[in-house]
RNA sequence: GCGGGAGUGGCGGAAUGGUAUACGCGUCGGUCUCAAAAACCGAUGCCCGCAAGGGCUUGAGGGUUCGAGUCCCUCCUCCCGCACCA
């Protein structure tokens, strides 16, 4: 025994008196994780206890999925973080009898490795392979349910050969096509940069301001998919993600039109412009078209000359942070040229300015300096004419200080006088341009194409081969997967660095057997992250991508759970991918993910933890001095899962004797001699108590309020602990409630709940068994504790039996002195019962 | 600038319009100990009061209500996303 020394008094509780033995001055015996977690996380292993079953009938799937991570190096708190929430849904779902697949990779290639690479002068397979193996045995260590059979890693050839095999069907379906566009170079290290390494317009390594550089890319047809990812029906997202999405792709409904202008070599030309204010059309006094625009040299006039070409190449060679910045203010010139107002014929300056972007619309507009802010500050800038064409009184306004983007109807505008503007002025103008023949209704988006190529070594080669001869050809199916050349000088030179490895790129032309050269950029990992999660359904398939009959039993993704970070990018690829394979005939569903969860970040010494930046908090000393199961609660119980908040270890002693006193309860207490089943008040109070931790725990699971899930156990723990001083721990109720309390802790600390339930008597496993139901009918109390506000406070409580009537309660409340004495001989002129709760009295 | 979210004890945080501060950390007091740590027991929002008790309190200010952390209006602060998108 532990020292143990009873001790008979007693304490009061609530209005009675209980009868009372404790321990005093008892060191709890506590348990050693370091024991019993390898142990059972071992036999977990040897029996496949928490395998996904293909082709189950008899049980509800329940695809369960965390983005993998980067390959960048150790597992940090963060993970831990991330992983556990998800963990314990998933066991929770698992014990609900769900047959779950949860399964884990690898984000293997891209930059983190090869950064590192660069470094180090590792090689990033290396690299990665030895941070896999890292990550991986830390996992392990965590106890999570992950099932590692179904791995997947993208730097895999027998991964990254599908890989291939997906962009030629999408080039097959005319979605992957080769154009030139300007790309970020950063003129420092010599090499283009992923959109993701831009960071507010600088360089993500050396912090130089990055510049666009045009170059031949190949892109996803991502934009023919607008409009139908803008559908979210049926998806179970955070609101949050999916105005992201919106907002991302960002549709606007406008009217193109054809402006006629007056060529320098004379002719003339239709100068298309995109609005979505048709209704100012008879504001316009300039126009101005993006310094890249195809029209510029053949509007400039002679004399002009010297100072656009200037402008234009200035303008070309300016770094985005300067080009972007909503501060600065604008520039441009004026070219010389004209262009007429359909409208009404007038004739209206041409100038050239660089916040009319080539990317949007048709890279030229019809400016409104009366109504749109920028044509404003621009026009004020160049002493351009401003002529208002919307009054919210329908009478000019004396002076202008300001564009005005309010409501009003339409003045200085002919015919289409007194219309109301937005609405009715842009339906009627519309139609009547329409009418002329002067241009359509149309949908402008933000979003653009998808540029997928990369100039880097560590990324899956693009499957193409260029014959002089027969163009582009793709890749012969049974020759992928065209495997990443083992050496290669990956140091940045401005160039692919597969352009320097000449076996790699001599080859021959598929279709004419001739010399020609291989595709020499490797694609973005944004690919090879777009379908991985189609690969978890037959991942050891060698002959295809996926199995049909797999990926039709497990897809869609039922849960999806990550960073908000991936909220765009990573979110919005792999919806188009699933749409495009779906339109080449590959997949039957629309959606990849029906159900998104966003985990919150944990932040340590001012910010995310990452390697780069050097604060990163690994779990691994937690783990081996608080065992996984306190660290795994801690990370539950630390912050909301959805919130994530600044890393603090303060708090991992409190989960710890939590545990210990668990182990306590569950050690102590059995095997006793329980007293027959009885119905004695203390029974019914302990059945009440564990009904009532069994609903909360498992809204608060369902609801992934994880925080206020281990909060509940503690307080069923508590109230055990008091029960076990009692009487009522003799009971069979008090016995329920033990087991109950080991059922509801397994999802969060497996270890602990395996072993104190082989501990009481039950036989292997914890986690093959029900979920306990609850009984709303076995809640409910008997009393009920009524609160008596008299004007509004608090004054008075007392006990009433559930379900008295109001009359009873009204009589017994008026009969109490506290209310009489703050009645203050009043009479009350209202009152106000609320069932079971609440009484308030007005004076 | 536009869009989204959040402001509650010393700290992390909890509260279907109905007892604000659950649960935990920390702190203080106690038990045990030669002592300390650990463990256990108890107290702990703030102010006044020996006490009984009273008053105040959810970023600020108004409003609705018998009753507001929660709903409405005005404002402040912080975080996140997008940002010259015509």
């Amino acid at each position: 025994m532990h020292g143990m020394q009873e001790v008979t008094g007693s304490i009061p509780v609530g209005s009675t008196t209980l009868p009372l033995s404790f321990e005093l001055n008892m060191a709890r015996p506590t348990y050693d994780p370091a024991e019993i977690e390898p142990r059972w996380q071992q036999r977990w292993a040897d029996d496949a206890l928490h395998r996904a079953v293909d082709f189950d009938q008899s049980r509800p799937k329940w695809y369960a999925l965390v983005m993998f991570p980067y390959t960048s190096g150790d597992l940090h708190v963060g993970h831990w973080f991330a992983y556990t929430g998800p963990d314990v849904h998933a066991r929770y779902k698992r014990m609900k009898g769900f047959n779950v697949l949860f399964p884990f990779g690898f984000d293997a290639f891209g930059l983190p490795a090869e950064n590192a690479a660069i470094k180090d002068g590792i090689h990033p397979s290396t690299y990665t392979s030895a941070n896999i193996e890292r990550m991986l045995s830390q996992l392990r260590t965590l106890g999570s349910v992950f099932e590692f059979d179904r791995q997947v890693v993208t730097s895999d050839p027998q991964y990254y050969r599908w890989t291939q095999w997906i962009f030629l069907q999408l080039y097959r379906k005319g979605l992957a096509y080769r154009a030139s566009a300007p790309v970020n170079w950063c003129p420092k290290d010599q090499t283009v940069l992923a959109n993701e390494q831009v960071i507010d317009g600088r360089c993500e390594r050396c912090d130089t301001p990055v510049i666009k550089k045009e170059l031949e890319q190949w892109f996803f047809k991502i934009t023919s998919y607008a409009e139908e990812l803008l559908k979210f029906d049926g998806l179970d997202w955070p609101e949050k993600v999916v105005t992201m999405q919106t907002n991302w792709i960002g549709r606007s409904e406008g009217l193109e039109m054809d402006f006629p202008v007056a060529l320098r070599a004379g002719g003339e030309e239709k100068l298309r412009i995109f609005t979505t204010r048709p209704d100012t059309l008879f504001g316009v006094t300039f126009m101005v078209l993006a310094p890249e625009h195809p029209l510029v040299p053949q509007v400039t006039s002679d004399d002009r000359r010297s100072e656009v070409d200037t402008y234009v190449a200035t303008a070309r060679n300016a770094s985005d942070i300067d080009r972007q910045s909503t501060e600065r203010e604008k520039t441009g010139v004026f070219t010389g040229g004209y262009a007429t107002n359909p409208m009404n014929g007038e004739r209206v300056p041409i100038w050239v300015a660089d916040y009319v972007l080539m990317t949007y619309g048709t890279g030229a507009i019809m400016a409104v300096p009366a109504h749109d802010e920028r044509d404003f500050e621009f026009a004020r800038r160049y002493g351009l004419e401003i002529r208002e064409v919307i009054s919210p009184t329908g009478e000019p306004s004396s002076e202008l200080t300001e564009a005005y983007t309010g409501e009003g109807s339409l003045i200085n505008s002919g015919r289409f006088n007194g219309l109301v503007a937005r609405s009715e002025g842009i339906q009627e103008i519309i139609d009547f341009v329409k009418s002329q023949g002067w241009g359509e209704a149309t949908v402008a988006y933000r979003l653009r194409d998808w540029l997928l190529s990369r100039q880097r070594y560590w990324g899956a080669p693009i499957p193409m081969i260029y014959c002089p001869d027969h163009g582009a050809v793709p890749v012969p199916e049974d020759q992928l997967p065209v495997m990443l050349p083992e050496q290669a000088e990956f140091r940045p030179t401005g160039d692919s660095p597969l352009a320097a490895v000449r076996e790699f790129v001599e080859t021959t032309c598929p279709e004419c057997g001739g010399p020609a050269r291989r595709e020499t950029d490797t694609m973005d990992t944004f690919v090879d992250s777009s379908w991985y999660y189609l690969r978890y359904a037959s991942p050891q398939k060698a002959d295809r991508a996926w199995d049909a009959e797999a990926v039709k039993f497990w897809l869609p993704v039922d849960q999806y759970m990550g960073g908000v970070e991936h909220a765009i990018l990573h979110l919005l690829y792999s919806r188009f991918f699933i749409k495009g394979l779906r339109d080449c005939g590959l997949l039957q569903f629309d959606e990849p993910f029906l159900r998104l969860r966003n985990q919150g970040m944990i932040t340590y010494g001012g910010g995310k933890m990452s390697k780069s930046k050097g604060n990163v908090k690994a779990p691994d000393e937690m783990v081996r001095s608080h065992g996984a199961d306190a660290v795994r609660l801690y990370m539950l119980f630390i912050a909301p899962w959805s919130d994530g908040g600044m890393w603090n270890e303060e708090g991992i002693d409190g989960t710890r004797r939590f545990l210990t006193g668990v182990h306590y309860l569950a050690t102590q207490t059995y095997p006793g001699d329980a007293a027959d089943e009885g119905e004695s008040n203390e029974e019914r109070e302990l059945l009440r108590l564990t009904h009532r931790a069994i609903k909360s725990c498992t809204e608060d699971i369902e609801n992934f309020k994880l925080n206020t899930y281990v909060s509940s156990l503690m307080k069923l723990r508590n109230a055990l602990q008091d029960a076990s001083r009692t009487a009522a721990g003799r009971t069979m109720a008090y016995r329920r409630a033990i087991d109950v309390l080991l059922l509801l802790l397994a999802p969060a600390a497996p270890h602990l709940a395996e072993e104190m339930w082989l501990a009481t008597g039950h036989p292997y496993s914890i986690h093959q068994q029900h979920w306990p139901a609850y009984d709303e009918g076995l809640i409910a109390a008997e009393e009920f504790e009524l609160v008596v506000q008299v004007n509004g406070k608090v004054r008075d409580r007392m006990m009433l039996p559930v379900g008295v009537d109001e009359d009873r309660v009204r009589q017994a409340v008026l009969a109490r002195p506290r209310v009489a004495e703050f009645l203050d001989g009043k009479s009350p002129r209202k009152i106000i019962y609320i069932e079971g709760k609440i009484l308030s009295i007005v004076a």
